[in-house]
RNA sequence: GGGCGAGUGGCGGAAUGGUAGACGCGUUAGACUCAAAAUCUGGUAUCCGCAAGGAUGUGGGGGUUCAAGUCCCCCCUUGCCCACCA
């Protein structure tokens, strides 16, 4: 008997795979459906991947290995995300230049993977940084500058002082710098961007449809940040007694998601940067105002972001007129209206907005209500057809100050079951202090309270009053009153005691006692005054009173629109891409700068423009890579005009590389365009993708690019990915994320070396957890795999030396039952992505052989052929190597890798007996094996009639007996 | 503060509403061995019991159900994402 040696195997058969072509992807054969998988395109961040990396690599070999088994034409890519900041800070920290750096760690890399097993078709290698593939990712900048999506905008930028380079939004992480962590700024550069705001709607829209971990589609739902809603003018008052107030101070336009609160609006608020601010301002105002602005501005964004919420603001000495109804509202500065969203100025509502309503408190500026929160009573919602009457009512919760409760009533008759406070109408000419002492009279006989407060919302609740035919809408008014003690007093009539009783409850029980939701609103707002901002019935707002807010919000911007004061407007977090780099190591932008015709595009048949190389490639500061110094290179003739001209300097951000890589795997070596859209049309788009980072930057951008794709005619879909599998990382033993800079990654190499081989690591990686569940490195998990894959060996080994043996039927079915259902249990896991539960179930098949193996020795026989062939093949996506080994000691000829999955019989998922659980009153109490053909009657009187269940069931007689097919008896007593 | 997940042995983790703890690690006993390693076989949630068996048990508290880790409500803890976005 041999004995397994991974390092020996593994190595043979990765030369053989390699002289084979095992892998090799022939795309012009469409005899055979195709499958293109991959994980995200590995970036050379030094010295080699972790095993933290390596399980993302093997997810989609597994993917792409089990289709290529079942006779698809799988493909899975290798390249390298070659150009931009990790690769060149890495070389600068090792002090070579970036190509050497690159190309030097890059035989590390590919020693890894190529030792892993991989099953990666190198000859149709990428990379990124070779002029042979930039020149296409220049030309496909072009082709957005064409369309108008790429262009040059002097603007604020998050600056990075360490990297000597603006970022894009997607790169700033909680205001610190993606590569180095370190705190970036804002610095005002002109710089190139990617229309991607473009794209916001149609990719927020198609975001639900797609095949992704919900996780990111909420990361990039959130991140795109649709708001819908309107832009209102409100034009600058005169500031004198004048017969007009409205003059040509100027308009401030501000955006708003609820134009329905439009009349609520009581103040003005703009962020520090506005440009209208400086004609705001009064010789009493100036000072103060500017001296804010310049708070405002010392402050970097991120201090303005971490600060408290605590509001600060200045008033300018100007008002504005509300286009709906002519109010004057003061001009406020705050630098909690951000200049960079919407208009970077906004109306306030104090009523419905937490913000607004913060700063209304501190600077005692004016509230007003125009949403009533609606509840709608569940009991007696109501009815179509009935006439509405409304009706003003006063909601008073009353506390007892002598004993700290407060007084609820519980109503009979019709209202029975109902809790609710003091309540009642107002009555004509009554005050709400007057109809709340009246009803606290009535209701409560209680005569001398000193009211507290009255809520400075009103509420409405609405319900039918059936036998009136009548729907009911009650406004009310909410109040707190007090009384020293109840001293004699609460002694309620029987005429009132027909109605309610009168109880009186401890603080804490108030709210689970009030019954109605809108009793239950009432009480809270009560204790903790909230701004409203749910939707509601509209008031104070002239003829939209008494509308949903809903409604009132589509009929005011219509308004808006006839008086041309407003429009509907949608807004987006998401900003266009930042895509200039201060940097050397990308892509050189390819756009020639000329005195006459200003940024002109290189033609494409000029393309690539070649990246120079340079030794002294480092950041120097002032805004410019290091290639303004190659003079030679940067001077240039114009390609419009012939006359002496200067190349962009900056160059492409490293994302934009990687946001088409998949496309040129599909014609890796096409000189004469970036890929061939009929190969595209067959094979794209990408069956299966996954990685665990990029949530948003890589794969929107990607998604953006695919889409400006699909409209020229160049690919066949709008999305790139299908199905998208986000998983999460493989922590460092101690629990920490792995990372170079902690030391506390684990080299898989390393693991290899020690003995255990590729297989094992592969196996393990896998077994450790569900994909989308972070799990801490473990390293005496792999002895446990490599444990298995020797069990494996031996069977297998026994099976291989052993002459023919006769099986019994019995001896047959038993093996073919653990056989047939692990072949469809592990090919069922593998197509949803559970790979820990497929690997747990081949061990549980192999300690089943070795148990039946004692009773029926393992020799030549259709049933242990089928189940050592069948185990190898479902194995083999795993832990490749020891399979082909094996399979070919087996004495096949082919590799087992192509066209050999197993294919599973119903008759053999079942034994012929199977074991019914008894349950009496849910409790387990006793276990039946029964032919899998018996009857259920049959099998719920075995089940009776079994001793424990007797015990049990004492003397009582059944009430229920329930039978689940095949699982369970439940006898009911 | 908002949104979305998660909470199960000593550990990683299994469980279409139907035997909780599959599988693995660790541990423990036995076989083999002069011995050890490796390998093979058995045990391993907690408590009571010699055993058969019983009681308890999936963060806490309620509920729905013949039956709840799984569904519903409240609370606690924790992770991730977003965060003054109008």
């Amino acid at each position: 008997m041999k004995r397994y040696n991974p390092t020996e195997i593994e190595q043979k058969w990765q030369d053989v795979w390699e002289r084979n072509g095992t892998y090799k992807v022939d795309f012009s054969d469409h005899s055979k459906p195709k499958y293109y998988g991959m994980s995200m395109l590995p970036g050379i961040t030094g010295a080699g991947i972790h095993t933290g990396h390596g399980r993302t690599f093997q997810f989609s070999d597994i993917k792409v290995r089990a289709k290529r088994q079942q006779g698809y034409n799988a493909y899975n890519p290798i390249g390298w995300d070659s150009f931009g900041l990790p690769v060149e800070n890495y070389a600068i920290k090792i002090g070579k230049t970036p190509r050497v750096a690159h190309d030097e760690a890059k035989v590390n890399f590919k020693k890894q993977l190529k030792r892993l097993g991989y099953s990666y078709d190198w000859s149709k290698e990428i990379s990124t940084a070779d002029p042979s593939y930039y020149k296409w990712t220049q030309w496909i900048f072009n082709q957005l500058y064409k369309h108008d999506l790429a262009y040059q905008k002097q603007s604020p930028q998050w600056w990075c002082e360490t990297d000597q380079t603006v970022l894009a939004n997607e790169q700033v992480i909680d205001g610190k710098c993606w590569r180095c962590g370190n705190q970036v700024s804002k610095k005002n550069l002109k710089q190139w961007f990617f229309k991607i705001t473009e794209y916001a709607d149609e990719m927020l829209d198609a975001t639900d449809d797609l095949n992704w971990t919900e996780m990111v589609k909420t990361m990039q739902k959130n991140w795109i940040g649709r708001s819908v809603g309107a832009e209102v003018e409100f034009a600058v008052a005169n500031s004198g007694d004048g017969d007009s107030e409205i003059g040509n101070r100027g308009i401030i336009t501000v955006f708003t998601t609820r134009p329905d609160t439009l009349f609520g609006a009581t103040f003005i608020v703009l962020s520090p940067e506005h440009e209208l601010v400086k004609t705001l301002v009064n010789d009493e105002t100036r000072q103060s105002v500017e001296n804010y602005i310049a708070d405002a501005a010392r402050k970097s964004e991120i201090e303005r972001m971490n600060e408290s919420r605590e509001k600060t603001g200045v008033f300018t000495g100007s008002y504005a007129i509300n286009p709906v109804n002519g109010n004057k509202l003061p001009i406020w500065i705050a630098d909690y209206v951000l200049s960079g969203y919407g208009t970077g100025a906004i109306m306030a509502v104090p009523a419905h907005d937490e913000r607004d309503f913060a700063f209304a408190e501190k600077f005692n500026l004016p509230i007003t209500q125009v949403i009533m929160p609606c509840s709608i009573d569940p009991i007696n919602p109501p009815q179509a057809g009935f006439d509405e009457v409304v009706r003003e009512t006063v909601i008073v919760h009353l506390r007892d100050k002598s004993t700290g409760k407060f007084a609820l009533l519980d109503w009979h008759n019709s209202l029975d079951g109902i809790t609710t406070a003091i309540m009642g109408g107002i009555e004509d000419g009554q005050s709400v202090e007057d109809a709340a002492r009246a009803e606290i009279s009535e209701e409560a006989a209680i005569n001398n309270v000193t009211i507290v407060k009255q809520l400075r919302w009103i509420t409405a609740a609405q319900y039918c009053a059936s036998h009136k035919s009548q729907n009911r809408k009650a406004i009310s008014h909410v109040l707190l009153a007090e009384i020293d003690s109840l001293d004699g007093q609460g002694k309620i009539d029987s005429n009132e005691q027909n109605l309610h009783t009168l109880v009186w409850v401890d603080e804490a029980e108030v709210l689970n006692r009030l019954t109605p939701a809108h009793q239950k609103l009432v009480w809270e707002q009560l204790n903790h005054e909230t701004p409203i901002s749910s939707e509601g019935i509209l008031m104070n707002s002239g003829q939209f009173d008494g509308m949903e807010s809903s409604d009132a919000r589509e009929q005011i911007v219509d308004w808006l629109e006839q008086q041309a004061t407003g429009k509907s407007k949608t807004t987006y977090k998401m900003r266009d891409w930042l895509i200039s780099r201060q940097r050397y190591w990308g892509a050189p932008i390819p756009i020639i700068h000329c005195p006459e015709h200003g940024a002109v595009a290189v033609p494409d048949d000029q393309l690539p423009v070649i990246l120079p190389e340079l030794e002294d490639f480092k950041p120097r500061g002032g805004a410019t890579s290091a290639l303004a110094s190659a003079t030679d290179w940067v001077n240039t003739t114009c390609p419009t005009c012939g006359k002496p001209a200067l190349r962009e300097t900056d160059t492409l951000d490293g994302y934009a590389c990687s946001s088409w890589y998949f496309l040129r795997y599909l014609d890796p070596f096409n000189d004469n365009q970036a890929w061939d859209p009929e190969v595209e049309k067959h094979w794209g788009p990408v069956d299966f993708y996954n990685g665990a980072d990029h949530a948003v930057a890589h794969l929107l951008y990607s998604r953006f690019w695919m889409r400006f794709f699909y409209k020229l005619g160049l690919v066949s879909t709008p999305e790139p990915f299908g199905r998208m599998m986000y998983n999460a990382y493989i922590l460092a033993p101690d629990g920490t994320k792995m990372s170079k800079s902690k030391g506390n990654t684990i080299d898989p190499l390393e693991i290899m070396d020690s003995g255990y081989g590729a297989d094992s690591l592969r196996v393990y990686e896998m077994f450790i957890a569900p994909y989308d569940l972070e799990a801490p490195w473990d390293t005496r998990g792999v002895p446990g795999t490599y444990r298995f894959l020797n069990r494996v060996w031996t069977l297998a080994q026994e099976y291989i030396d052993a002459g023919e043996v006769n099986l019994t039927d019995t001896a047959v079915k038993e093996i073919l039952v653990t056989a047939h259902r692990t072949a469809k249990k592990v090919s069922a896991d593998i197509n949803d992505d559970k790979f820990n539960t497929a690997i747990s179930s081949m061990m549980e098949a192999v300690n089943n052989y070795y148990k039946l193996k004692v009773q029926y020795p393992v020799g030549k026989s259709p049933a242990w052929t089928y189940a050592v062939e069948s185990l190898l093949q479902i194995l083999s996506p795993f832990a490749p190597h020891i399979t082909e080994e094996l399979w070919s000691q087996m004495g096949h000829t082919d590799t087992i890798h192509v066209d050999h999955w197993p294919t599973w019989d119903n008759q053999y998922l079942q034994m012929d007996t199977i074991t019914i659980v008894v349950q009496v009153n849910g409790k387990l109490r006793a276990k039946l094996s029964v032919v899998s053909d018996a009857t259920e009657d049959d099998i719920k009187q075995l089940a009776l009639n079994d001793a424990n269940v007797q015990i049990f069931m004492g003397n009582k007689k059944p009430t229920k007996v329930i039978y689940v097919p095949g699982r369970l008896v439940n006898i009911v007593v």
